[in-house]
DNA sequence: TAATTATATTGCAATATTACGATAAATATT
DNA sequence: AATATTTATCGTAATATTGCAATATAATTA
């Protein structure tokens, strides 16, 4: 075992568990908040940011790129990180949607 | 390795990194919609709702409820587990907090 | 084109997660 | 007390994640 039964959940279960994971390492989350903070895109020095080495780093931009939290293009040598609205949003609305329907305790 | 660096990162940023791993599993998002859309502290019938068995089940469960997420009360020979709206909410706040504070791009 | 800079990929070791059968623990009921 | 019911825990196997050194790739600059 291990493996995640994805296959027997809704889309949407599926969907909103992958970008609540991409969220679920504190590294991840730095990166987030130093992306918003900085309010712009950020072209490097996110490893500079983290006390983690440059692949790590690398391997959690990648997975919170995949679950579609983040963009990246290229810019020069370096690459251009920015937080992508869109899929924060959808998490937020599911959330409060959440927080709406429950009504007991 | 393979062990997360929990220590090098700010106590809020493993906060709710740990309320986000905890819905970052297909299953938990079931779970937790189920004690929603009943509208009421379930006692039981979780495990014949979701395709996993009761070992696993019962895992899901203790871990929603290590992040903070439900609560369990003893009901008889059941227990009756239902949603934290606070837990919820911190979570809620956070992500806003983060769409509000994004200006470019 | 060679050197430099920035990021990605590979390979690997350590640890964590997921899932379930078997079994234990707790409470009701007979 | 014995039985039934419900949930938790243990043990274990399969897979995933985390992290980094080494290396590769891509783009700029000298």
């Amino acid at each position: 075992m291990g493996a995640t039964k994805t296959d027997h959940f809704s889309v949407q279960q599926n969907q909103i568990a992958s970008i609540a994971k991409a969220l679920g390492h504190p590294a991840r989350i730095a990166i987030m908040e130093y992306l918003i903070k900085t309010d712009a895109c950020i072209c490097g020095d996110i490893v500079n940011e983290l006390p983690l080495s440059q692949p790590t780093v690398s391997q959690h931009l990648k997975e919170l790129k995949s679950a579609g939290l983040i963009n990246g293009s290229v810019e020069g040598t370096a690459i251009c990180y920015c937080i992508n609205t869109e899929t924060i949003s959808q998490l937020s609305k599911y959330i409060l949607a959440m927080l709406e329907s429950k009504k007991c305790c």
